[in-house]
Parts: C-alpha cells; structure tokens; sequence
DNA sequence: CGAGGATATATCGTGTAGGATCGATGGTAG
DNA sequence: CTACCATCGATCCTACACGATATATCCTCG
C-alpha cells in the first residue's frame, strides 16, 4: 500500500475570487474520515479484531481527533467497530456462521421487495446503471496473480452498486439504508479475502442478469422472486467457501 | 417538565474501599447521554424540525461537547436527527405518509420473521416478560387528563419492550438491532402526540394476545402469521389517525 | 416607501492541550 | 518462584481557541 492516505485537502484553497460557491454545502470532514476509516476495514488494513487507536488513525489520516471520533461513533451503530467502556475501539471481528445466517436471513427478507418496487416503473438510469455493473463484472480474459486483488474489488465493488441501485430504485429509502448499513460487501470482501478464494463471478453475474431482465420487463414478482433465489444462493456460496465454521 | 435534567453523576463517588468493582466496567458518559437526548427528542423537549444547539445540550446535561458530539453522530446514523453541513443538526422532522408507509413495510418485512422464530422454543422468562408487558398495557379505569400523558407513555413504552422482546428472543441479533434501530416506537409516539390521540389500546392488548398465545403454543406459521396481521392493522390504524397526509 | 446590499452576531466546524482514570508491564521483596 | 507495587502508556473526557458561515439587522439608494 501507499501510506496511510490523507484526506486533507490543502489549506489555501480558498482563492482571492470573492465567492467559487461552486458546491452548494461544502461536504463535512467527518463524512471523508468515515470513509476513509471504512476503505481501512474493509482493505483489512484494519483487521478485524484489532485494535483501533484514534490518536493514531487522526495522525495518519492528518486531521484532528474529533471528526475521528464522530466516525468511530457512526461505524460502532452500524457494527463494524465495538466499543468496550474503557478499552477504546475495536474493529468487529469477522463473522462467523452465525453472524452470516443473520446476515443472510435479513438479506432474504429484504432485498426481493426492493426489487419488486423497483421493477414496477425502472428508470432508464436504473437500466444503464444496472448493466454496467454487469460489465464491471465481466470475467477479464487472465490476470496476473497480483491483479486478483484489484479484480476481487471491482467485482465487490461492481456487486455492491448492483444491490445498492435497486434498493435506490425501490423508492423506500428507508429500506435502501438500512440494507446499506448491514455493510455487507465490506464483511463478504474481508471474508473472501482472508480465505483467501474469489466468489464465483459467473453464476453471480448470471443471477443479476435474471433480476436485470425481469426490472426490464417490468416484472415486479419474476425480480422479486429471482432476488430472493439469488440471495439464498449466495448465501450457499458463502457458506461453501468458507467451510471454517460449525452449523449450530 | 423540571428542568433539563442533569446526568452528570457526583464526582467523588469512589470509596477507600480497595475494589469495590462491582459492575464490569462504568458506562460510558456518551450512553448516558445518547439515552438523555433521545428521551428529549421522544417527550418533544427537542420538537421536531428544531435546530439542536450542542453547546446548549452539553449545558444542560452538564457534560461536555464531546459525548454530545459523538451521541448526535450515531443518532444521525439512526435517523432521529438531520445532519447538514454547516447548519447543524436539526431533529427530523415528523414523519410524513411516504415515511410511515416505509416503516411499516420495514416492519411487515420482518417482524413476523422475528416472532416465527421466537415461537420455535419460547423460554419462560420470554412469556413471562410479554405477559407483564400485557398488563402494562391495560386499560385504566378512568384518567384525569394530566394523566393521559403517562398512560400514553407507559403504553408506548409496554409496546416496545413486546416487540423487542419477541426480537431478542428470535436468536437474530442483527434483525433486533435493525428494528430496534428504526425507533418506530420514538417515531410513533411523538406523532400520537402532535395528533392529541391516544392508540386503540384495546385492539393492540387483543393482538399481542394472539401473538403471544401462539408463540406459548409453540406454533412459529401462526405467530409469524398473527404478527403480520397485527403490523398491518397498526398501520392501517396509525393511518386512519393522523389522516394530514397525502396517500402519494 | 420598498428593495438590495453590507455589517454584526451567534453558531458551527475543527483543532489542540491537558487532567483524570484505567490497564498493563516490569521490577522488587518475601 | 510467587505476590505485590510502581511506573508507564493509552484512552476518555473536558476545556478552550480560531476560522468560517448562516441568519438577522440596519443602512443606503432608487
């Protein structure tokens, strides 16, 4: 890796011209820092079970320890870091088989009546933004054995755009973020990376081109139906893959 | 109200006594005072769409920035409060039709899951808890109308400790801590509130009776079955009460 | 008299420093 | 070798300071 990567942006970047006004609300620092701080867990930078020292991530991140600590506040109510009374932050150990079946099971819950809306009235922005996640994941011709982490991650990446887009196209909003704070590519990707295997690229691409189809149709129960036998079946990937761990 | 209600514990409390070490490790001041805000923002202390001061809260928590900073960081996560970027927090604003028709999917989606699998092996202390919630939930004979704002509490509060509890006992940690995140009972109560009505205590006691005769009868498809029911005519209720709002 | 702009205040965002407390490591005495 | 104690390190909490911004007030000009 390349150094811990700040995030601050220069200091003097505020020009002489009396108003650049060019975004509306400049975004807030803690917003990047939480960011940053969740790109360290899931490139296992962060492993999880360590400990996580605010001094130090302040430090290296090169901003001061309060947005460093709105961040930590944020990813402990969304689980990715624990909090213990007086021992500091840790990062949430990976999940075990239980842990995924809970995962799973809210997924399964969730997730086809995201694409049951969202397959009502599909944007063509929905479409477009669907299929190129499609070509995110296109399985590359060969790749040198250093490149498989970078392929690992679009493909992560390209999956979790896939999710995230149709639960934005559901029109609940509620629904999109709580399934985005379930962090599910983040506790998938650290898992398949410490296991050290890739998750099958075609079937997965093949189950997203069957939910594709059926939002393109205008289907709502063929897509709710083709997410649900999608989750269920990613939920066997997983578990196949990751035999290290006891079934009750 | 009588006044904003200090937390600050008394400083000298640690005694001689070499360990007293009762309690595994003191709760955090931020706990304390996430708890302290969000009873101000459920008892309309902190109406909604009012802008938060945070120096003003530490002042009249008598703590400090700090926790207060970190407890709006993760109830902003939780969506109780609105974050914007210079402008402060703001408390979100009452739910609208669109708002409570998201909940109330939510909930339909996972509810009954919750209550089908508290039914496969109900402990005792489980029944027993719901069974206690059910007497917190009975009608008074009459109220004098300064009392009506306690028995409106006492009855929110009885409602969500049933449902929680039936969450818990489900075995599914992250299905409890996502509804529990969704504070619908915080959400509810406050909207009950601005209306000036109270619930259809009757029915709700009658339907959380159903609910916990299945799950004592160990019979999961019932309970999942009189749960949905039960979320469903909530919602038709909370709908038919507050009928300022727009269906789409 | 009304509208637009400039000033002023309160507040937010961020950063730094320091006191207090708890856990841990290492040394010393029995 | 074991038990106790002291120092050290880390963390939590608090307090304060500075720059930047939004809102409100007031003034000037048409």
């Amino acid at each position: 890796m390349t150094g811990p990567a700040p995030i601050r942006k220069e200091r003097n970047d505020r020009l002489d011209v009396t108003r650049p006004r060019a975004l509306p609300g400049r975004q807030m620092l803690t917003a990047s820092v939480y960011e940053a701080i969740k790109e360290q867990i899931m490139d296992l930078e962060l492993a999880p079970g360590t400990r996580v020292n605010m001094d130090q991530l302040a430090r290296d991140l090169e901003v001061s320890t309060t947005p460093v600590r709105e961040s930590l506040a944020r990813l402990e109510s969304e689980g990715l870091v624990t909090r213990r009374s007086l021992q500091g932050y840790t990062v949430t150990a990976q999940p075990d088989w239980s842990d995924l079946h809970e995962l799973f099971t809210l997924r399964r819950l969730l997730e086809p009546e995201a694409a049951r809306e969202a397959a009502r009235e599909p944007g063509d922005d929905l479409v477009s933004s669907l299929r190129s996640t499609l070509d995110d994941m296109a399985e590359p011709s060969s790749a040198v054995p250093e490149e498989q982490y970078r392929r690992h991650r679009t493909f992560v990446e390209a999956d979790s755009v896939f999710h995230d887009a149709i639960a934005a196209a559901s029109g609940n909003r509620l629904l999109r973020r709580t399934l985005a704070g379930m962090h599910s590519h983040v506790l998938l990707y650290r898992l398949y990376f410490e296991a050290g295997v890739s998750p099958e690229r075609s079937a997965t691409a093949e189950e997203h081109r069957a939910i594709l189809a059926a939002i393109v149709d205008r289907q709502p129960e063929v897509a709710a139906t083709a997410m649900r036998d999608h989750v269920e079946r990613s939920h066997e990937r997983v578990l196949g893959r990751t035999s290290a761990l006891r079934p009750t």
